[in-house]
DNA sequence: ACACAGCCATTTTTT
DNA sequence: ATGGCTGTGT
């Protein structure tokens, strides 16, 4: 490999490259694969790498075709190009996620595959409610063949690249005896006569019409000069087939991956993608990123240590230049609260030390053992901010007002239709609707449609008549003015037409203000977008909301949303086997599962730049049941010389170790009549359990915040309201903490962004 | 037609 | 523990 030396000359973009970083830039030709290690400076390849190719004429920003996985990576790598070659960008229309690029092609060429054009793309709960109605036509017990369950199939299918007809006798037994192939035909007819489709057909429908259709592949194929993928060890086969076929003429496809971390198997990735690359596409240079930027080697040597653990993999050393650092410290304490109380310590140390909240994050594997931070947090008044979740377009208020406009954008929108129909309440029950999906299946129109019709009949009650009259001709209104009127100033008058809005001023709730607050947001958030469907199609493809940070916050999130991010200080929370692993990974899926999870605990570790901790705990509630656990295999495999253990159990070790072993044999239980886990005693002696270890310290008031000013509109014996504990009195104030009496949970304390004037 | 109460299963991870 | 769903009562 021949490349230039690097000089003064250098454009820009190579600066700051290291040799290897280099060739993966400038090796612009033909099929490159870039095996890049955490923390190894791979966007800034990657962006140089598209940097090069404008820059140097090879392509115009529009014949480029560059995927992400995530909205996010998508942004961050538009950004970082922006910086580079300036307006350039805004010329890039085939930068963004997969789902995304497909939707955009897909509105192109939606009459092929027998849609329109402006077809809704609808998100899971729309098609669970579509699956249930077609499980219920059938005849079969949803008790026993749930739309969960189904729906899981079908992106299954959809995600290896199968229409109906291509689901086998075998995989079609998988649901209500062999009918699942059936019910995946009756789905897709479904969602063809509804003009929808949901996240998989995005990319399989594009796939079927790239595959049949010569004319519109050539097409693609001409325009994209090159190609780049990033997180290629997270695509799933219909990506890969998609991407092959438009890679085939030119093969100037670049993908960017790390089989170490590849962790969304569960949604269809196949990591063979990556290590199969050479034979799709012989000749292909691969380069290994292996330089690490942001961790110490303690870090690294523990990450490393265990993903070495894994089998099958491509393999990489990585390295860094930093000094030592400190190691790895792995706490072991006695229960949930007990571990959120440690981080919430440790981080107010940080900050005493003059740290900030924002350096800290803590990781978790699943989404539930968040709430354990949330409510010690909130009673130490620190300041958090939670990743994922519940997302604000997922919300009950939002996603009412969305199906409003739905209707109005797209007429054979059923899904929304009917969610909206009788909401707020208009005496529009059951029975009226069901005879309104009567008449819509017997003349095989479009529910908004038949409701039009049965207007005529005297089939309704006169006063559902009346009401679904009114509904009918508000909806035909607001479609005129949907011609006439910018969209976000429709919304607010279909939102109050409809009595929508009054129906949560209604509401006395203590969430219905911020319910409301939330339907203004949305409104605002319509204004950035040129049409209503473009809001929409915004709402379907990037479904993020990253909330405006008020201050420094501590983020907590899963390890998968935590993919792509790095943090000074990162705290691991319940590394416990049944919980990381999860139970589910261990019970199903075997090896290869387990050797995700580990995948996921080496990402989990690498977003550390300076200070790692590992938690676990003896004993955990879950589903409200209290249940002991031992330390996660995981912990085990971390090498020694990289991690520094403690452990606040009185006893340490021996302790789980004793558990260990009932674990490991099922019938210990049922043959000794009591198991001896320390959760088992706490259970089973009611009261009087001994005190906890002597090393843990008690929660104290936790210390003011430094520099913190507080709310200048809040004043001592104010009412104010909570979302969390609802109405209170404030009977302190310290800065930005509050001590607050509430009339339902009582005194606490709490930080004043979280509460509005009551 | 709607509200309520008790029952059930339920918990990975996300475009 | 929480929430969604079913069935009952008004």
């Amino acid at each position: 490999m021949s490349l230039p030396a690097p000089s003064p000359d250098d454009p820009p973009y190579l600066r700051g490259l290291n040799p290897p970083q280099r060739e993966a830039v400038l090796t612009a030709e033909g099929p490159v694969l870039v095996l890049a290690g955490a923390g190894t400076g791979k966007t800034a390849a990657l962006t140089a790498r598209l940097a090069h190719l404008i820059y140097t004429r090879r392509a115009w920003p529009s014949e480029i075709l560059a995927v992400t996985f995530t909205n996010k990576a998508a942004r961050e790598m538009r950004d970082r190009i922006g910086r580079m070659v300036g307006d350039a960008v805004e010329g890039m229309p085939w930068l963004g996620t997969f789902h995304s690029i497909a939707a955009k092609m897909l509105r192109r060429h939606a009459e092929l595959v027998g849609l329109q054009s402006n077809f809704t793309i609808l998100d899971t709960d729309d098609q669970l409610r579509l699956l249930k109605q077609i499980i219920a036509a059938s005849d079969l017990d949803e008790k026993r063949w749930p739309a969960r369950q189904l729906a899981g199939l079908i992106d299954k299918w959809k995600n290896r690249g199968w229409t109906p007809s291509d689901v086998d006798a075998g995989e079609s037994e998988l649901f209500a005896n062999g009918r699942g192939a059936d019910l995946y035909a009756q789905y897709q007819a479904r969602l063809k006569a509804v003009n929808a489709c949901d996240f998989g057909d995005l990319l399989l429908h594009m796939l079927v019409i790239l595959k049949t259709r010569r004319d519109v592949l050539e097409q693609y194929q001409s325009r994209f000069k090159y190609i780049l993928v990033d997180e290629y060890q997270d695509t799933n086969a219909s990506q890969y087939l998609w991407l092959r076929l438009l890679a085939q003429q030119r093969k100037n496809i670049c993908c960017v991956g790390d089989d170490d971390q590849s962790i969304y198997s569960w949604r269809g990735a196949e990591v063979a993608n990556i290590l199969r690359f050479e034979k799709d596409f012989p000749g292909a240079v691969i380069i290994r990123l292996e330089q690490n930027y942001r961790s110490t080697p303690h870090i690294l040597g523990a990450a490393s240590g265990l993903i070495a653990e894994n089998s099958g993999r491509l393999g990489k050393t990585l390295w860094t230049e930093q000094g030592e650092g400190e190691k790895v410290r792995v706490l072991g304490v006695w229960d949930g609260p007990e571990e959120a109380r440690r981080v919430g310590e440790l981080i107010e140390d940080h900050q005493r030390r003059g740290g900030s909240l924002d350096d800290c994050a803590i990781l978790v594997r699943a989404q539930f053992q968040t709430r354990e931070f949330e409510d010690r947090f909130i009673a130490i008044g620190l300041n958090y901010r939670i990743v994922g979740g519940f997302r604000f377009y997922e919300r009950q208020e939002i996603r009412d007002a969305l199906a409003y406009l739905r209707v109005v954008n797209q007429p054979a929108d059923d899904l929304a239709f009917e969610r909206i129909v009788n909401t707020p309440k208009r005496g529009l029950g059951d029975k009226a609707l069901a005879k309104v999906h009567a008449l819509a299946r017997a003349q095989g129109i479009p529910l908004t449609l038949a409701a039009a019709r049965i207007l005529d009949t005297d089939e309704l009650t006169p006063q559902a008549r009346r009401a679904l009259g009114n509904l009918i001709g508000d909806i035909a209104r607001w479609r005129d003015m949907a011609g006439q009127l910018p969209h976000p100033e429709l919304a607010r008058q279909l939102l109050d037409e409809s009595g929508y809005t009054a129906m949560w001023q209604a509401d006395r709730s203590a969430d219905a203000a911020g319910r409301l607050e939330n339907l203004n947001e949305l409104v605002r958030a319509m204004e950035e977008y040129e049409t209503l469907g473009a809001f929409l199609e915004h709402v379907s493809l990037v479904m993020d909301n990253d909330e405006r940070a008020g201050g420094e916050q501590v983020t907590i999130m899963t390890i998968h949303a935590a993919k792509g991010l790095e943090f000074d200080t990162v705290f691991l929370a319940g590394w416990e086997e049944g919980v990381f692993p999860s139970q589910r990974s261990l019970d199903e899926g075997g090896n290869a599962s387990l050797e995700e999870e580990r995948r996921l605990a080496y990402v989990a570790i690498t977003r550390a730049r300076k200070r790692a901790y590992i938690l676990h705990a003896a004993n955990r509630r879950i589903y409200g049941q209290w249940t002991s656990s031992i330390p996660s295999r995981f912990v085990g495999e971390l090498p020694k010389a990289h991690i520094e253990e403690e452990t606040s159990m009185t006893g340490g070790e021996s302790l789980w170790r004793a558990n260990w072993s009932e674990r490991a044999d099922p019938f210990a239980n049922v043959a000794r009549g009591t198991g001896r886990g320390p959760g088992w005693q706490r259970a089973a002696s009611v009261g009087g359990y001994q005190t906890t270890p002597s090393r843990v310290v008690e929660a104290r008031a936790s210390a003011v915040s430094l520099g913190n000013k507080g709310r200048s509109d809040l004043a001592l014996g104010q009412r104010v309201f909570h979302q969390k504990f609802g109405y209170g009195t404030i009977a302190e104030i310290e800065g930005n903490k509050l001590e607050i009496d509430f009339e339902q949970a009582g005194r606490k304390r709490v930080m004043d962004s979280f509460v509005s004037a009551g």
